[in-house]
DNA sequence: ATGTTGGTCGGACGTACGTCTTAATTTTAT
DNA sequence: ATAAAATTAAGACGTACGTCCGACCAACAT
């Protein structure tokens, strides 16, 4: 986060230090009062801005969502053709798992949250159609491998990827041995192209 | 379950009702209290026999573990060749998710507590291990995949394949249109061939 | 018969939780 | 300057939690 959390408005500050206390320990490791603590504002401020810790994790869900996404739209549309794109995926999938590991673990946990929340379970599926289509509309548009599969329609394609890029990752984030799971990565690469 | 909960000794009786309480309503929503209220014991007999939540959990997924690790490796076993053994792995994978949705939120749910409790985090890396040591043995031992991509190592690929199947699994759980993503699991099978 | 052991039970302990209420303070609009 | 609204603060409320303790009770060995 090179926001600076100091300047921002109080509800800006909450999100931050909500995304860095989730992200470390986890949503039901943290309770309103330690988030209220660390961005040194009163416990009830939390409840004002954002009505509950549903709420709240909520948005810093949306937060991320929103910014991670245009991230990723982002990145493949600068990229020239369906390999590049692929390409451009899949190092965006590393350099999540590398350098911004907390981005991911929320993810997770946000994910299995959505198990039993039913507002959660809302998002992540909206998440996961966005991804889906993401991927459709830049990858699969004009690439051989729609062609060859052109019996299925392209969102299962899409959604096999994403499933195979998530699944991975996760992986990756629990395993013992990380290396071989980046070579997995690699592969799914090579197997698209 | 079609154990028979009655008969079995009070510690089976527990971890049973544990597996209906957690993979219906998700271990952080359940408390020690529910699980021995449903399972007609008095609430130090968790206690007694699991030393605390978290070994409860831990012996809970212990259960499932085994149980269908062995499923999953007879399955394949029976299946005679490559093609059949993919074929058996995907319909598992069905199955799980159309007959026995509870293990599979049960599993998800608890690889992401793993994130933030080392024991489980333990525990979901020797699964994942052992699930790719499967595939690797039993899969891609002898088929043409596995010459097609010599260049990775097959720890890589069974890995790659379970993310796949893991990955999608999740999205048939947390989506709301499940069809598309069945198609997708079809669609790996085919790939695999 | 008696003592011992393993199992069972109800209940209490201290703590932490999310939420809510109420009041003080600051900002904004008139 | 004053009224209204928005924001901040502190604390209490009731509840639920995991854990722990001491009293029973059955079975069994002595």
């Amino acid at each position: 986060m090179n926001l600076n959390k100091e300047k921002a408005n109080p509800s800006q500050k909450i999100l931050l230090t909500a995304f860095e206390c989730l992200s470390t320990r986890g949503y039901a490791n943290v309770s309103m009062r330690d988030i209220a603590g660390a961005s040194g504002v009163a416990l009830s401020q939390l409840t004002y801005y954002f009505k509950n810790k549903e709420g709240l994790f909520t948005e810093v869900i949306n937060m991320m969502i929103h910014q991670y996404l245009l991230e990723i739209e982002d990145n493949l549309q600068a990229a020239a053709d369906a390999k590049e794109k692929i390409e451009s995926l899949i190092r965006f999938f590393k350099e999540l798992i590398r350098n911004r590991p907390k981005l991911l673990r929320l993810f997770i946990d946000f994910t299995a949250q959505a198990l039993w929340v039913p507002s959660f379970r809302e998002q992540v599926d909206s998440l996961f159609n966005k991804l889906t289509k993401i991927i459709e509309k830049n990858i699969l548009a004009d690439m051989e491998l729609g062609k060859k599969l052109r019996n299925c329609s392209a969102k299962s394609v899409a959604k096999l990827i994403l499933g195979a890029l998530y699944g991975t990752s996760i992986q990756i984030m629990l395993g013992s041995d990380q290396d071989s799971v980046f070579e997995s990565l690699n592969l799914a690469e090579s197997i698209l192209n």
